[in-house]
This record gives C-alpha cells, sequence and structure tokens, in this order.
RNA sequence: GCCAAGGUGGCAGAGUCUGGCCUUACGCGGUUGCCUGCAGAGCAACUAUACGCCGGUUCGAAUCCGGCCCUUGGCUCCA
C-alpha cells in the first residue's frame, strides 16, 4: 500500500517517492510574524504536522524545516505603533515567541529548524547575485527583479499565462520593472511607505509617524530582501536544491510559490519542489479568515477555550485540501468525538487491568476489529491524509470496545491491550492527540484524595443515602472532577 | 476578465481520480428501547429513497462527458 498525495503541480493524485528511499526533505512556509497566530494558521499547521507524523510513522526520516519570516512592511507598520517594540526586530521578537508556544500548545511536533530572514541575508543577496549573473535578474534604481520571460515554465504552478497576469508590487516598483509580472528580489533603500501605509490599522493612533526597518549592505547598496527570495535561500541552506515536499496555504500558491520555483530553479538549473501540498482556508463567515481582514481567533484564545484535543479533532474532521468554516457548534461536535475516543481509550485500558480480563482462544471480536481499524486508518492516511476517515476508524474502534466491554462476561485482555495501543500509536503518535493527558503530571495527592472521597460516596451508596452520594459527586464535579458509575465501581477523570 | 478549489441528508463531512459490491461512511443533533437508585458513559434501533441545475454516455452515475447557475480563494500583504 503505497502514499499517493494530490500534487498541486500536477492536479493530480500522484505515489509519493522521495529522493533517498528513507529521507524526505520537507519545506513549509511559515508565518510572517506581524501579529498573533489565529486558527486559520493552527488548522493549516496541525495538518502539516499530522503529515509530518504519518511520514514519520511510514518510517522515513522527516527533516522538516519551517521559516519565520521576520522582515516585512506589517512588521514595520506595528513598530510605528510604538506598542509592541521600537524596533522591526523587537517587534517580530514578540510575535515569534508567542507564536512557538501556540505550536507547543497544539502539540506540532517541532521542526528541525526555524530559520528567519534576518539570520540568512548573506545567502539571499549571494543568491540575487547568481541570478543577475545568469541573465534571470537586473538591478533597476538600487532594486533587483526577477525578469519572469527569461524562465519558460514560469506559471506552472498556479497555470497561470504571463499577458494574463496584472501587475504585482506597488506602483513605485512597476516604473522600475521591465516586465509587469516582474517581482523583486531585493529592494533598494529603506522600507517601502505606501506598503506601511496600506498595512496600518485605520483606527490607531501612531506613535511613530515615520517608522524604518532595518536595512543591510549589498553589491547593489542599502536595501532589504524582497518577499519570496528568502524561502529558496532558506531552504536550500538548510535541505537541499530539490526538496521533496513542499507545503503551504492555498493562498500562496501564486505569486508566492510560483515566483519561489522560479528564482530557484533558473538558479539552480534543478527541480524546485517535487510535490507540492496546499492546504486549504479556514473560513469565518465565508470570507477566509485572516489577520487583515480582522476576523480572526487568536490560537492564544482558542486553546484553553476549546482544548487543544478538541481543535486538533475538529480539524482533522475535514480534508487538509477542502476549506473548512469555524463554527462553535462544529468544534463542539468535535469535542464530542474526541469525548467518545478518550471514553473508549479509557474504558479499555481500565478494564484491560480488571481482575475479569484474560486472554481466550474464543472471543476475538475485538482483535479483529483491531486489524480492521489499523487497515483502514493506514489506507485512509495513504489516500492524500485522509484524516477524517482515519478519525472514522477510531471511531470505530472505539464502538467494538464499547461493545465487546458491554457484552462479555470475560474480557479478551490481549485485544483490549492492542486496542489501547492503537489509539496511542494512531491516535496519539500520528494525529497528536493526548489520550494520556489527563493522568500526566503529578496528579497523585489529587488521585488519592478523589478516591478517598469516592469511596466515602460508595458506602454512602450502599447505605442508600443517595441524596449525600449525589452530593459528594456534584461537589466533586464543581472541582472538574467527572465521575462515572460502572459495574467494576467509580471512575473519574480529572479535567 | 484570467487561474484554482468547491456545491452531498437538520448540521457537519467522507466517498468522485480507480462508474455498480455505496451504505443517510464516521459523527453531532432528534426520537425510542435496554442498562442505571439517579446522572453520566455505553449498547440497540429509528430519523420518509441526499448527492447545485439541464442534457448526454452506459445494462448501470454522487462518481464519466458537455453546457449552465452559485460560492470561495488567487491575480495586492497573506497559512
Amino acid at each position: 500500500m503505497t502514499l499517493r498525495v494530490l500534487n498541486t503541480l500536477s492536479g493530480e493524485k500522484e505515489p509519493f517517492e522521495p529522493q533517498d528511499p528513507d529521507d524526505v526533505l520537507v519545506y513549509y512556509c511559515g508565518l510572517t510574524v506581524s501579529d498573533f497566530a489565529h486558527l486559520g494558521h493552527a488548522r493549516t499547521w496541525v495538518h502539516v504536522d499530522t503529515i509530518h507524523r504519518w511520514l514519520a510513522h511510514l518510517g522515513y526520516d522527516v527533516r522538516h524545516v519551517e521559516n519565520i519570516t521576520d522582515v516585512n512592511e506589517k512588521i514595520v507598520a506595528r513598530v510605528g505603533e510604538g506598542e509592541l517594540g521600537d524596533s522591526e526586530r523587537e517587534v517580530a521578537a514578540g510575535f515569534i515567541d508567542q507564536l512557538l508556544a501556540d505550536m507547543r500548545a497544539l502539540n506540532l511536533k517541532r521542526a528541525e529548524v526555524y530559520p528567519r530572514v534576518t539570520e540568512h541575508v548573506p545567502e539571499i543577496i549571494d543568491l540575487v547575485e547568481t541570478l543577475v549573473e545568469q541573465g534571470h535578474a537586473y538591478e533597476s534604481n538600487g532594486s533587483v527583479y526577477f525578469d519572469v520571460t527569461t524562465f519558460d515554465d514560469y506559471g506552472k504552478l498556479s497555470n497561470q499565462r504571463l499577458d494574463e497576469l496584472e501587475a504585482q508590487g506597488p506602483d513605485a516598483e512597476r516604473a522600475e520593472k521591465r516586465n509587469p509580472a516582474d517581482f523583486a528580489l531585493w529592494k533598494a533603500g529603506g522600507v517601502d511607505r505606501s506598503a506601511v501605509a496600506d498595512h496600518r490599522h485605520d483606527d490607531r493612533e501612531y506613535a511613530v509617524d515615520d517608522p524604518t526597518g532595518e536595512t543591510w549592505d549589498s553589491p547593489w547598496g542599502e536595501g532589504r530582501p524582497g518577499w519570496h527570495i528568502e524561502c529558496s535561500a532558506m531552504s536550500m541552506t538548510h535541505l537541499d536544491s530539490t526538496l521533496d515536499i513542499h507545503m503551504g496555504g492555498r493562498d500562496l500558491v501564486f505569486p508566492h510559490h510560483e515566483n519561489e520555483i522560479a528564482q530557484s530553479e533558473a538558479a539552480t538549473g534543478e527541480q524546485f519542489a517535487r510535490y507540492w501540498l496546499h492546504a486549504d482556508l479556514f473560513e469565518m463567515d465565508e470570507e477566509k479568515m485572516s489577520s487583515s481582514l480582522g476576523n480572526f481567533v487568536p490560537v492564544e484564545e482558542a486553546v484553553p477555550r476549546f482544548g487543544v484535543n478538541a481543535l486538533r479533532t475538529f480539524f482533522l474532521s475535514a480534508s487538509y485540501n477542502s476549506t473548512q468554516t469555524y463554527s462553535e457548534a462544529a468544534i463542539h461536535e468535535a469535542e464530542e468525538r474526541w469525548d467518545r475516543l478518550e471514553n473508549a481509550y479509557r474504558r479499555a485500558a481500565e478494564t484491560a487491568d480488571s481482575p475479569a480480563a484474560r486472554t481466550t482462544a474464543e472471543a476475538r471480536d475485538l482483535r479483529t476489529a483491531v486489524d480492521d481499524t489499523r487497515e483502514t486508518f493506514a489506507a485512509a492516511m495513504n489516500d492524500d491524509f485522509n484524516t477524517r476517515e482515519a478519525l472514522a476508524a477510531l471511531l470505530d474502534l472505539s464502538s467494538a470496545v464499547n461493545s465487546h466491554v458491554d457484552a462479555a462476561d470475560r474480557y479478551d485482555y490481549r485485544g483490549l491491550r492492542r486496542a489501547v495501543e492503537t489509539f496511542d500509536e494512531l491516535g496519539g503518535e500520528v494525529l497528536g492527540l493526548d489520550f494520556a493527558g489527563d493522568e500526566a503530571g503529578d496528579a497523585s495527592l489529587a488521585d488519592e484524595l478523589v478516591e478517598l472521597v469516592l469511596d466515602v460516596r460508595e458506602a454512602e451508596r450502599e447505605a442508600g443515602n443517595y441524596e449525600r452520594a449525589d452530593a459528594l459527586r456534584d461537589d466533586l464535579t464543581e472541582l472538574g472532577v467527572e465521575i462515572q458509575d460502572t459495574d467494576d465501581g467509580p471512575t473519574y477523570r480529572l479535567g
């Protein structure tokens, strides 16, 4: 069973074959740090993370690089607000800290490296020089532009035709360009004032009227890197001239990724990325959620509110390559699904530990269900990362566990253990759900106290004092301890 | 205008590439029964024959072909 992925480059699902059979070189276009990350970013992250996890599960050594763009007119505009920092670097640093915290909160696997533009200016200048020497780029007024007419394949990713394209970039740039679709590799002088003005929020006061961004020396004078060039320079620096997988949001296909291909392939003469995977966008009221539209829910707010497991389940309930819409009802539904999984997990783990559990020759129903789940799950993930079906497979296993525990008078120890392992491996390792989270940490004293209260409650129940028993349960519930009575006695979960 | 993705039951959302073995996948919501001192969790069943519209191909189409309508995204910073 081989992995097949939808490649934007061909528009088709293709068998996945990395250059090296053991490694996968993954580059993910990360954020520009001019604002807080929102649920739209979170959704893409979770899918990229799950793809990473599945590749690792298949046995590949995943070399994952994810850039952070910390040079941008929008960041400079934030400097002008005067509250977040006095320089482009300072503002960026604050958002980067938050970004990394958000990623941890979402239980994302760490990338090998998170390269930043400010740390790679020499590599960027080298690459631009190469392109100028090759005749693919030209200087104009101290800026350097890529000449799109020198790259025959321009438009192959987004199916754009040069003569249909509208001019890129701010007005001031256009006069300097040979062709309307040429794009800046290097921008002369300081920050583009008109671009900064565009990014300012109208309803804010500006402490600094004329903020400036950082500039660097270059063969063309003082200046700043263009938007697209950093991804080419950094992916070549940290990975290779040819990537196996390049991922990003659908909104980056054009012009960002198209331009990355042009400048990279022109410079190296090699294919830039073999597979392009694009995550579709997250919508809010039939509009994409975005910082610039102001219609976003920050990750920082959403994680504590909904919980990381419910959020991941929510995002994974739709394909990475289809759009998804924000709605509290939908997130609530995902929370219910997650609860169902977690319930079955605990039930399987607890039942396996009960004295009535043993391995018998008969009653193989659960083991069969586990095998089915693993097979269905793998088939779903191998079919372009169909996470919704993968979740469905685990939910089927949940049903099987529940039916088994409800129906059997002797529990299948091995089947229950295998169910637990499967939840851990597929739900935990691959989908990034945290089954053990509630029991982790130093809850031992809390556990003992809860058990003490439950013992008292059991005694009251046996004595028929249901009012006192229920009062204890209510009190525990209020403290965030959920109680469930089962045939084998009460169980609880610390909220 | 050009390019791309999509329109599936009350909601959400797979399936479309590789026509039938597809089934209101999985789940949420609703109803009923079982279990329970109660609650929760769970189990069983039900929720009138859904696939944007119109044609076509086919023994057979959600799935293929043609046309049309609508939505979203990109062509300006963007995950």
